[in-house]
RNA sequence: GGCGCGAUGGCGGAGAGGUUACGCAGAGGACUGCAAAUCCUUGCACGCCGGUUCGAGUCCGGCUCGCGCCUCCA
């Protein structure tokens, strides 16, 4: 049984669904007006798992994930203006590379990616019932939901009224009966609540028609909406960064128990640590943030290169326990990348290259365990790769027990993992919509490739006896380095039959001047490697 | 002011009242013409002060330092 630490208990409790056969998960999406970084990726890559666990756990098809793409917002009306796009435009361009990003790094494509802007309808109506039990109040320019209109309001944060410092980060609007009551509708007439010039309401701005006028819903009330649309009243489990706790998730129970009467809404949360640079939290405001398109080469790289690389920062996330602070360094990546290389070669996948440099690996007395089912079942998992996952998502246990298991059951290790995501994917596909699968069992076929493919591509061989290089038709026609490099490697292996060592170091040499590395093996093949 | 989190070996990072976490780096060995890679072996630890206990990284109390949230945030 799945343990988790639930944030509305405060402690860890045993995962419990309504109905085994159809398990409902939400997670906050994020609001599309740029890339995403490494701190929007630690859920995305988190709950992800969460997802995967609970398909094995419960069977793939009982589980419902939804990851929704707030699309409307004043950010991104911002952003619009200030790049003199449409917010659609944006939108469209921001989406298309979420995909691509989240599709790097490994996490399968949910059940449903709602929009808010496709949910205008349900946002307004549950608005509606909000006004009509007292629990919103119309002004000017506002709808408000009224926060002291209902008696548990706080309980979920651990907050009370009478202790909060109202307006200690932003003003607090004068048209509020409250401090504490927050937007559920903002006319047309109001600007833009952002810290740039674009204040004042724009003729561009997107506008929907409300029974309260022409204008945008808050920030809230989407996901409300969207998950009473896809998951109903109450469901299982939802999921966010810990700074999504309050106000924003406080706010939805808020909203959705109120406009749900009798709802108790999501019945665990779960919320992950942030992520930090240089001990601080890694935000978009205090400009310390790396994004994941940074990490994966930004964008000089083609696609099919940048899934290695996805993998590298899938490892790294997974590292540490989902809600501890991880405080991102490049050095980490750089670790992670050679744990996971070792990782994959133990267990006889070798994949071409993990960055864009033509990469070259022997792939002979290598076999790719693509045999083993990529993601596996719940019997043919390692049960105490299970158990940890289990105990509240202990993936830093979990990865210690692949690493056991890689010395002595290298295809149930390549099992698990497949299963966290993390086997090697080079050929992703571009067009993002498909990502790694359209659920688990999809997931599993495309992992399956790639890792077969991984082993099989990008691999060279240069032999002593034959110095044919050209055989595994892997080269790159026009990479003149790696054509020179193999010269090079063939005079010296020649050097070496003929024991002529001094010449053989200083080809050695010369290679390694053209970027890239000889190893010499005990059965007299020499091989190349990309110096990264 | 309120609420919450963290401190583990050189680094990262689990665990948790008595027994190897694990990874990366280091050291020694095997292999190698030399390297690399690989394999084997191995050293290194629980912020500070008290307390409970036969025994405390682990429980209790206090302290120090760092961080987060209190209507932008994943």
């Amino acid at each position: 049984m799945f343990h988790l630490f639930d944030t509305s208990e405060g402690k860890k409790t045993a995962f419990r669904p309504s109905d085994a056969t159809r398990i409902g998960m939400y997670v906050c999406g994020p609001t599309v007006y740029d890339a995403i970084h490494i701190g929007n990726a630690r859920p995305l890559v988190v709950f992800d798992v969460v997802y995967r666990l609970l398909g094995v756990l419960y069977g793939a098809a009982a589980v419902t994930y939804v990851r929704n793409i707030t699309d409307i917002d004043d950010k991104i009306i911002a952003a619009a203006m200030r790049q003199g796009i449409a917010t659609t435009q944006l939108t469209e361009k921001t989406i298309e590379q979420f995909h691509e990003d989240t599709a790097a790094l490994g996490c399968l494509v949910p059940t449903f990616e709602p929009r808010a802007t496709e949910y205008i309808s349900s946002i307004i109506a549950m608005i509606e019932r909000l006004i009509a039990a007292g629990n919103a109040y119309i002004t000017a320019d506002h709808v408000y939901f009224r926060a002291q209109s209902w008696s548990d309001y706080g309980k979920f944060a651990r907050r009370s009224f009478d202790d909060q410092m109202f307006g200690a980060r932003v003003g607090i609007a004068d048209d509020k009966e409250h401090p504490a009551d927050f937007v559920l509708w903002k006319s047309s007439s109001v600007g833009l609540d952002c810290d740039d010039d674009a204040k004042v309401p724009q003729a561009s701005m997107p506008l929907w028609s409300s029974p309260w006028g022409e204008g945008r819903p808050g920030w809230h009330i989407e996901c409300s909406a969207m998950s009473h649309e896809l998951l109903g009243t109450d469901f299982d489990l939802h999921g966010g960064g810990q700074d999504l706790i309050f106000p924003h998730h406080q706010n939805e129970i808020a909203q959705s128990c109120c406009a749900n009467t009798g709802s108790g809404f999501a019945t665990h949360w779960m919320h992950n640590g942030y992520v930090l640079v240089d001990g601080e939290k890694m935000s978009k405001s205090v400009g310390n943030f790396v994004q994941v398109a940074d990490v994966l080469g930004r964008h000089g790289l083609p696609v099919a290169h940048r899934g290695n690389l996805g993998r590298v920062l899938r490892l790294v996330l997974l590292q540490a326990h989902y809600r501890q602070p991880l405080n991102f360094a490049s050095a980490k990546l750089a670790t992670a990348e050679k744990t996971l290389k070792r990782l994959w070669a133990k267990v006889g996948i070798v994949p071409s290259s993990l960055h864009g440099t033509e990469g070259i690996a022997r792939a002979e007395g290598a076999s790719p365990r693509a045999t083993a089912d990529p993601m596996p079942s719940w019997a043919s998992l390692d049960a105490a790769f299970l158990a940890a996952l289990c105990d509240d998502l202990n993936t830093p246990a979990a990865l210690a027990r692949i690493h056991a298991l890689a010395a002595d059951d290298p295809a149930a290790a390549t099992r698990c993992l497949a299963f966290l995501g993390l086997l090697p994917a080079i050929d992703l596909p571009s067009d993002g919509d498909v990502a790694i699968g359209g659920g688990i069992a999809q997931g599993a076929t495309s992992a399956s490739r790639s890792a077969a493919e991984a082993a099989e591509s990008g691999c060279i061989k240069s032999r002593l006896a034959e110095p044919s290089f050209d055989e595994s038709g892997c080269i790159k026609s026009g990479d003149r380095a790696l054509q020179d490099a193999l010269q090079l490697a063939a005079q010296r292996d020649a050097a070496r039959r003929e024991r002529r060592f001094a010449d053989a170091d200083a080809l050695r040499d010369q290679i390694e001047v053209l970027g890239f590395r000889t190893e010499d093996s005990g059965s007299g093949q020499s091989k190349l490697t990309a110096i990264d």
